[in-house]
DNA sequence: GTCTATATCATGATAGAC
DNA sequence: GTCTATCATGATATAGAC
């Protein structure tokens, strides 16, 4: 009987996307080397363009890791809740729910290592690289086309032109949220502990998305239907 | 009588001042090279070093330029409004359009290129580099502590937990919004010529901002007196 | 103050042995 | 699949002529 040689614990195109997973986000896309890269992996420097042909090829491979399952999971839980209501009209706040609790359950999962990516995620909408922030654009697409129609249906009285703005402002809220996690502490002086309580911050970011979603228009309109 | 060569139109630090806060825009600060900045500032390559020092000392001016105005103009305008207010306290709106519209003007001054640092500071709250981070935070810091106290007279009724919280995401929604100018094209499909209408910007983010902010609390109280 | 020329080093990528 | 060795390029920074 022929012996194989024992695995590795991890593939190497596993450790080579979480090194990169947690360099990009302490040195940006431009700021981490592939040296960097592949010492912290632990694997040799051609290995990079071995398994995935050259760093731009990485970064695209990094953010699909993560980004295909989140946004699937994201379409799931707004397909749960309109299961849920049977047919009547959504509460506003239950979509932002869906889409907050989406990236925060994310931060709780310690064993996925999703919090580097979250917050990496974070940053990569203001990446100053024309072609990441276009990658990052077209990735979200669907998912947000679906939320959009979801606040459509929940919001009537809403004009297009609002929701549109007012989802750019909540998705501003949240990506910020998510990616400066630490200037905050600057900013205001937190103690730490608590800053990943995920389940508390969840329903801050909720409160304060669904007010500003529901804010009164311009010419005084109430956005919601009284119940 | 002694003729003097003719002065260049601007002095060689502005140039390159201006040709830095363009292509740190657009590449970011790693990824825009001294070569790069000097080509664009029409100078040589050694000027950087001789007129800031280094490359991170550039980076530094670049920022400080416009953001020590900057911070007093906001500073100023809050000053401004209590001044008017002759000692009732302020409302919420009214301490939020301060801190946006200094942001928001800045914008629509196309003469001091403001446009360019203002989508510029938007990323910089969330660069990669931890040294700009604490740089950004440290210049903030007294103009931030002057909005605190502002909200804290003004809402007497919000736990200051909550206020740091909520002044965590409207700065938030603000430098998105400021940095993400095209990301949101690719989010939601606009119109190019609605993008910058700083006006209507100004009122649709304070409508947003102070809807948040003034969301009810958790145990269902408001945070605003009954008038 | 401004330039040329250069020192020194790190980068992404690849060729070829094993 | 993994390694070593190396290439061509571009980075920051500086020395020294003018």
């Amino acid at each position: 009987m022929k012996l194989r040689a024992i695995k590795p614990v991890r593939e190497t195109q596993t450790r080579i996307l979480d090194a990169a997973e947690e360099l990009f986000l302490q040195h940006g896309f431009e700021g981490a080397s592939m040296r960097m890269l592949t010492t912290r992996a632990g694997v040799n420097l051609a290995a990079i363009n071995y398994h995935f042909g050259s760093k731009d090829a990485l970064i695209e491979a990094v953010l699909r890791r993560r980004l295909d399952p989140m946004n699937s999971n994201r379409v799931a839980a707004l397909d749960r809740i309109e299961a849920q209501a049977a047919g009547r009209p959504l509460e506003p706040e239950a979509i932002i729910g869906a889409f907050v609790g989406t990236s925060l359950r994310m931060i709780e999962d310690s064993r996925g290592g999703g919090r580097n990516f979250i917050r990496l995620l974070g940053r990569t909408y203001t990446d100053p690289d024309k072609q990441i922030r276009a990658l990052i654009g077209q990735l979200y697409a669907p998912a947000m086309e679906r939320y959009k129609a979801a606040f459509t249906r929940a919001l009537p009285g809403l004009p297009r032109d609002e929701l549109v703005w007012r989802m750019h402002f909540m998705f501003g809220t949240l990506s910020y949220t998510l990616a400066a996690t630490d200037t905050v502490q600057l900013i205001a002086g937190f103690k730490a502990e608590d800053r990943y309580d995920a389940r508390l911050l969840e329903a801050r970011l909720t409160a304060f998305l669904a007010a500003g979603l529901l804010a009164p228009l311009q010419n005084g309109a109430a956005v919601r239907k009284a119940a």
